[in-house]
DNA sequence: CCCAATTTGTTCGTATGTATC
DNA sequence: AGATACATACGAACAAATTGG
């Protein structure tokens, strides 16, 4: 047994070492996305490892969403900025082991929808709103097909990632985001989606239209009150079903 | 320029696609956290591919927190559950390129501590509420010197990471213990900590005296009151300096 | 269109490290 | 201590992709 110092902490792996090394490097030196790093033979000779061990650090980053790769003269390896959709399948990683329900993913809606939709209240500029009209529009007539079903379904989800994606607070924007994602998971690869009961669909898409007025109108306490109303009946058209996330990992 | 069909996506280079194949593999075979990976050799052979391709791939799986690799006999590649910690880094290398301020979290705070608060009331076992009473007594006195200050400080946002463990809920939980561990990250490395406005910190701790006693009685509505109050205060405390994040890379 | 230069991508053989029995 | 089974690391050669002449 080691001394009582050592955390029983498992020495990383060099190209783990290297990866980390190399993230240092990158916030020291000021890197920002689109910045190149050191080309492989360089790597190579600053950090006196054989070839293999560097390409398996910069996998790491590659893999964590932190740098791209091109091939070629001008090639190499450059910093990116780590994107939605990367975020997004990296934390659905997480959730995979997780068994969420449907609950879990509203109890949040819940809080947080009506919040973005009172903050956003007067600040969406007139493209955004036509583009929440055309949503609702898509789905002014009851679905005839069980694949319209589920393609108004995704479309009622991308309202909400619209409006999410309005947000200037991006943590408050991730999170909406991601949980539209998780729903539209859901809807696409369980077949989990409103059974036609009519009444609360309509219902849910007054609620949609009325939010886009008072969106445009500036009023915010109304906003956040019909997104409550709406997250209400959103959770109860869904829920009862008792559903547990699919098993599979996202793309990313 | 390419044809048409062609949506300018560039091929995944091998590793990534045998780390996707393995992924899928996985999820097919319903293997879960502990069991093992077909060992490096057979995983050249099933693949047709060398020995540095596949180690790539099996770095890709674990920077992104899904296997871990042991040496020695009996050692190999195993399914691994993500960790929260790795999950946090992950989701937190999205927000190095966002700037968030303060602000920003509070935002969520605001709508999600509250509905914590109201879910816990009457669920918590006397170990966890003692648990919060030594948190709260730990700065009973205030602080003499900066690092004391420091030290405080984070136990009072412990406080809020060992009620978001509570949770039944694994996406509350996530969220309310990434936001503790952006403003702990805050806390420490940009050293931006309440100023010493004695007042106010007194007031939250005696909010969240006050909450203890009502999580334990189960008064759901009080508790959400009590935080939405705690809230509004500790927002107060940290505001006004119109701080951005600390531009960093965070472990796990 | 082809050729050459540049940079990453892939392979193979070998040797070393590490944990179990 | 020694044998075994496994990942880890190295180095040299060759392949593929991209850019510019």
């Amino acid at each position: 047994m080691p001394p009582v110092s050592t955390p029983s902490e498992a020495r990383a792996s060099r190209p783990v070492q290297v990866a980390e090394a190399i993230k240092t490097w990158v916030v020291e030196h000021g890197l920002k996305a689109g910045d190149r790093l050191p080309a492989e033979a360089e790597l190579i000779a600053r950090f006196g490892m054989a070839k293999g061990t560097i390409r398996e650090a910069m996998r790491i980053l590659e893999a964590q969403g932190l740098v791209k790769t091109r091939t070629g003269p001008g090639g190499g390896v450059f910093v990116h900025e780590v994107s939605r959709e990367r975020a997004r399948a990296l934390l659905g990683n997480y959730f995979y082991f997780k068994d969420l329900t449907v609950g879990d993913i509203y109890q949040l809606r819940q809080a947080l929808e009506p919040e973005l939709a009172a903050s956003l209240a007067g600040t969406l500029p007139p493209e955004v709103l036509a583009e929440l009209e055309d949503c609702i529009n898509s789905y002014a007539e009851p679905s005839k097909t069980i694949e319209e079903e589920r393609e108004q379904h995704l479309t009622s989800l991308r309202f909400h990632a619209i409006l999410a994606a309005q947000s200037p607070n991006p943590l408050l924007s991730f999170c909406i985001d991601f949980m539209v994602a998780l729903l539209s998971d859901l809807t696409v690869y369980r077949e989990l989606y409103a059974p036609p009961n009519i009444e609360l669909w309509q219902k849910g898409r007054t609620f949609q239209s009325r939010l886009v007025e008072a969106l445009r109108a500036g009023h915010a306490g109304e906003a956040r009150q019909i997104m409550v109303d709406h997250m209400a009946t959103a959770r109860e058209l869904m829920e009862g079903q008792e559903a547990v996330m699919a098993q599979r990992f996202m793309v990313g």
